[in-house]
DNA sequence: CTCATCGTTCAGTATTGACTGAACGATCTG
DNA sequence: CAGATCGTTCAGTCAATACTGAACGATGAG
């Protein structure tokens, strides 16, 4: 495998690990951003140098973050992985919903907490308000990379000559 | 310790775990917010039947990412920690310095993948607009925070020159 | 100085979680 | 139907890591 490919899909491994979820799954999911085409489990398997179960299990886990899709060949009984149009946007919808899941804990224990606690009350109403913000500006910001991916859609090739 | 308070601080102990980081450390930093005053190790410990020990190791690593801050009260030996005066803003800049740290990688891969390559460097290159976009989207949104706390200042008229 | 108190460090322990190899069920081929 | 090829599941193993208790250095009090 390509040393670029090989240093890249390492990195991607710790960035990823760094984010909460497995080494492995960053690495897989860098060998497909740079793969540019969909991979098999076995493939997967042995450029990564893994086992097909760590692979399927990693793979599937990704897909349910929506960061990797499953296609099929015809006349090809394997499964091929690569990833989504967009993962970005859904890894920040996933982001966007951890947030949520804060505000849900944050607003019930400002509700239950007793009346002395001013001061904590007012702390964690803070707490709500910057995080409802910030569910709201994770709205704004697809809204906005959406209209800079329309922009530059080849619905009109005028410059896309390769 | 408060049924309410109590819940809450578990609950933020796996939030936080969740964001990658120790279970205990989350369980610090929630019963910092309602507490709405300074803690003492010995006191959180206690509170938390926690060791002294992880305790301050913890807290140590609260204060490294900026959430609680450690004061001094004047006549007393000991530290007391208490939550920064906008935790959230830290928060927001250490996912920040994440992102900065993929586009790093991203862009290095790009420029070092070889030429054949076309369809993996496209790929990176959305992957680092977004993320460039993401940067200056946590810019924007922490200036929109501090406009909203400003807004809300006691004491302080809507238009303060000063 | 001596003692007490506080925070930190360190070795040891326990628990969590990822990964592997082997067995299994399902699906396609001839 | 028989054989082969996939993907998945599961028990076992391994490493990483969080936590604890004890020892240590530092600092203030008597």
């Amino acid at each position: 495998m390509d040393e670029a490919v090989q240093q890249f899909v390492e990195r991607m491994g710790l960035v990823c690990e760094k984010e909460g979820m497995a080494r492995s799954a960053g690495r897989i999911f860098g060998l497909l951003l740079v793969g540019g085409r969909p991979f098999s489990l076995d493939e997967l398997a042995e450029k990564l140098q893994a086992s097909k179960a760590g692979i399927s299990t990693n793979c599937r886990m990704l897909e349910q973050f929506g960061m990797i899709e499953r296609v099929s060949s015809l006349g090809d009984r394997r499964d091929f992985y690569r990833v989504q149009d967009d993962p970005w946007e859904h890894m920040m919808r996933v982001a966007q919903q951890r947030w949520r899941d804060l505000v849900k804990v944050l607003g019930e224990a400002q509700a239950t907490l007793p009346p002395q606690m001013a001061e904590g009350k007012r702390t964690l109403g803070t707490a709500l308000q910057f995080h409802q913000l910030l569910i709201r500006d994770v709205d704004r910001l697809l809204e906005h990379w959406h209209e800079l991916q329309h922009a530059g859609d080849p619905g009109t090739p005028a410059e896309n000559a390769a």
